[in-house]
DNA sequence: ACGTCGATCTCGAAC
DNA sequence: GTTCGAGGTCGACGT
């Protein structure tokens, strides 16, 4: 790395801090703006925000991230391929992102700058993330007994009309069809009515009888009995089965999922 | 706001970053370090991201977010109230941040720093957006025929059962109830899955003829199809016309929605 | 605490 | 381009 920061400068004046920053917007590098500013966004909705000390990140993508000193989300933001434009007019650093599809502008209005960092920043790092909805997937392929003894998967990814994908749809041990929903976290209603809407879109062209299952780690409280009214059925499956079938099958890079301290 | 920052340095030994962060966090300030970090998440999942140039930011209320140097949103995060340790050893900065409920730590492990800014924003600005669900659905109880010429709105925020609330329930000339879904944007089919909820709920307990309508800056493709079959209806209601109506009603600070040149 | 729903949601995948 | 579903979604609001 050595050293990623190009520019670190503390109560630059604005003439310099633009100087710097057309140079970083050019040069597609990582910068970060703090200091006081106003904000409006234009586009698919309208906001304002009133003065106040402020985090700007702008990244080598493109994208504009303008942070409160509180809160977990920005309160303003453009997605990346943003094109920028900066103008400095009666002690007011203007920055303004534009995007183009949909059109909407972001405009940040900098009247003090507390510090303005510019980095040439590499990161190559793999990110891997467990257990998701899809690994669940691929472990009750791999093991469909984790929701039910004797079935068998039918398909992988089996399209019907628009109504999208069923995530799994099997046979049981008595031939009749099996709509599976997966969730990854405690499903709720909208979980079965989306189970609902496979199973509906799927009935249409089915010459069998047709069962709607529900595998998540648990139920949330309605859910049961919006299950039991539309004679569906729920399979209660843990992610961390899923991620030992995972890992028995070495689908899996992770080596301390849960022996790790870490953990 | 004077000197916002009360440290800038640039590639400090991982010992000098320690201590300004220890005291950073102690008098709860917003950190900003750059540097190259593996981080490790465990909770509700897992993930892992190996070693690359990150931007950590951690705010006043103990919200943790780190930046890959692209994409609009945060590769880890942690939300406010969260707990610190630091520790350093074997020429590894690491930072925990652990959250209690649910329980889930995320470790950021430094290897090197470009840079630590730690500074003492004030940020007291205030935020409005426009147009969002519930300003239009306040324009359409201001002034009905938004909707439809003669209805009659019949309670605010009513609740039937654990749908949740209709957006407006009313009555049109003929003296049917009319169930009106709002959404901001063009409506697809879940809207009209919303719609049927709140609809079937009141049907149960109603004496008259009733109405579903969605009202909307327009329909997604299924969405049309989806509402004939249910037999509801959608009305065209531009956010453009429930901001007019909001303003003729005094109920919008903001000057200049369309008529600044930010727009 | 849990459940529901909106969001400038973002992002990706399929068509 | 559009549509659809996942997300450690988050955040707000209500029970």
């Amino acid at each position: 790395m050595g050293s990623a920061a190009d520019i670190l400068v503390r109560n630059p004046r604005l003439a310099e801090a633009r100087e710097h920053l057309e140079a970083a917007l050019a040069a597609r590098r990582v910068i970060l703006l703090v200091g006081q500013c106003r904000v409006i966004y234009r586009g698919r909705a309208s906001s304002e925000l009133t003065d106040g000390d402020r985090i700007l990140l702008i990244k080598t993508d493109g994208s504009v991230l303008v942070h409160r000193p509180f809160g977990y989300e920005s309160v303003n933001w453009q997605p990346s391929k943003c094109l920028f434009k900066t103008t400095l007019r009666d002690r007011v650093l203007t920055i303004r992102a534009t995007r183009v599809q949909p059109k909407e502008t972001l405009t940040i209005l900098f009247s003090e700058v507390a510090s303005l960092g510019v980095y040439n920043l590499e990161d190559s790092g793999v990110f891997s993330m467990y257990v998701s909805e899809e690994q669940m997937r691929q472990a009750i392929l791999l093991d469909p007994s984790l929701v039910e003894d004797g079935i068998r998967p039918l398909a992988e990814e089996k399209r019907f009309g628009d109504a999208g994908f069923t995530d799994v749809l099997a046979e049981d041990a008595a031939g009749n069809l099996v709509v599976i929903e997966i969730k990854r976290d405690r499903a709720g209603r909208d979980a079965v009515l989306q189970l609902r809407r496979y199973v509906d879109e799927i009935a249409r062209d089915a010459q069998r009888p047709l069962r709607g299952v529900l595998a998540s780690p648990g139920l949330r409280k309605g859910a049961q009995r919006l299950l039991e009214s539309l004679k569906f059925e729920f399979r209660r499956v843990a992610p961390e089965r899923c991620y030992d079938v995972l890992r028995r099958h070495d689908q899996v890079k992770i080596s301390d999922y849960f022996d790790s301290d870490e953990r």
